[in-house]
DNA sequence: AGGGAAAGCGGACCGTGGTCCGATTACGTT
DNA sequence: AACGTAATCGGACCACGGTCCGCTTTCCCT
């Protein structure tokens, strides 16, 4: 069970941490512990959320409804996530976490114990079939075009990719191509070949097993 | 003077097609000559939207605003336009064409006459700064997350760089490639580089350079 | 246990995007 | 020039996201 914590700070990205510990969005911090009430119908709104997710699709959530299933004001709802992208975003915290342990300490190749070049090539399938088997939420809780960049699990996953071009023998300007490599398997652009276009995804997971190549070689 | 014709139709994107010709958003096609009024408005409410951009900001306009200031009725606009997104694309749509024109048939090195890779290295830098300069409405008229990839403007963008990388001796899944080039300078990224994270514009040519250097060269 | 104050709650309220349909106007035809 | 028709117009109307503020609940402290 999570605890709340109000509007979620979108807090400064830490861009040269290390450590396999973080906590994304939604996420509550300091001070006292949360009122009872606060913490019940926290649960009580992802569990209506979920429901109507579930069987109205996440593109069709409406706020309304959610605090009418939970039987909540609707002035609730929005304390407790700020506006409806927090509420998608703490619907997918969940997943969310699963890939980031995943990345962070699972098992090689994609977690650690392997070489990093091999877990450049590992990331890159994982994230996509994560996207994809929550391409939906996904794409409902597409950030506004402001915070895209700019959000936790952005930032957590640049600094995973930094960190293992940087022991690689890439010369490029590891930032950047950190950067590219993200922009590469953008959820949008995923759907977009996927779905629209009927790329394969071993095409898409070959695509990327050469790009990884291409930035992690010295250039002649 | 463009023509009005409706909801603009969102095209098919033609993968293949080489020639220097392409119109875009809020097109006009077939049919008969559209009516004088419908003219005479459109260019109303296009006159007045620009107004209403110089001095609340791309991000503040408001249909209603735009009826009021062009004296017509809410009605018109969407008419016109279909929705917002449309009035901004249609706003949008003099500084498009004349980046197209710019890389479509403009001077080398950018435009024909140059050698494909002279032409790519040209490519980055120019929409970089294209969107760099209209960024305010480029990021307003973002397009809801399942048309983004779809868009004519970025329809002809990848086409453009396809030709090019399959001119040089790219041994890469080229219509990748041309996806990931794209990718790695979208407007919403450009603008977290450059006004959030403080990248000198210099930089991100370099990184594109070097993309385009590593994409286009074989692999050992 | 009791009291006080902060945190939480709820739903009325507002602004905005988008739809709809009766009234109006322009255009081709006779 | 007059007419019929089809496209256009306009603003009332709806749905949804988000805010606000007076009332209620919970928790800490003595």
């Amino acid at each position: 069970m999570r605890m709340s914590g109000g509007i979620p700070p979108i807090g400064p990205t830490g861009d040269t941490l290390a450590g396999p510990v973080d906590l994304d969005v939604t996420a509550a911090d300091a001070g006292r512990r949360p009122r009872a009430d606060a913490v019940r119908n926290r649960a009580k709104l992802l569990d209506a959320a979920a429901r109507l997710v579930a069987d109205c699709g996440a593109a069709n959530l409406t706020m309304d409804a959610v605090a009418a299933e939970a039987e909540v004001g609707k002035g609730t709802v929005f304390r407790r996530f700020g506006d409806r992208n927090g509420l998608l975003l703490a619907l997918l915290d969940h997943e969310e976490q699963r890939i980031q342990e995943a990345f962070l300490s699972g098992p090689p190749p994609l977690g650690p114990g392997a070489p990093a070049i091999e877990r450049l090539r590992a990331f890159g399938p994982a994230v996509m079939r994560h996207e994809l088997d929550n391409m939906e939420l996904y794409l409902a809780a597409e950030p506004p075009v402001e915070r895209r960049c700019s959000v936790p699990a952005r930032g957590l996953r640049r600094a995973h990719l930094m960190i293992l071009l940087r022991q690689t023998e890439a010369t490029t300007d590891v930032e950047l191509a950190a950067e590219t490599l993200l922009a590469s398997i953008d959820t949008p652009l995923l759907h977009h070949l996927v779905e629209q276009r009927r790329f394969p995804l071993a095409r898409l997971e070959a695509g990327w097993q050469d790009l990884v190549t291409r930035l992690a070689t010295p250039l002649p």
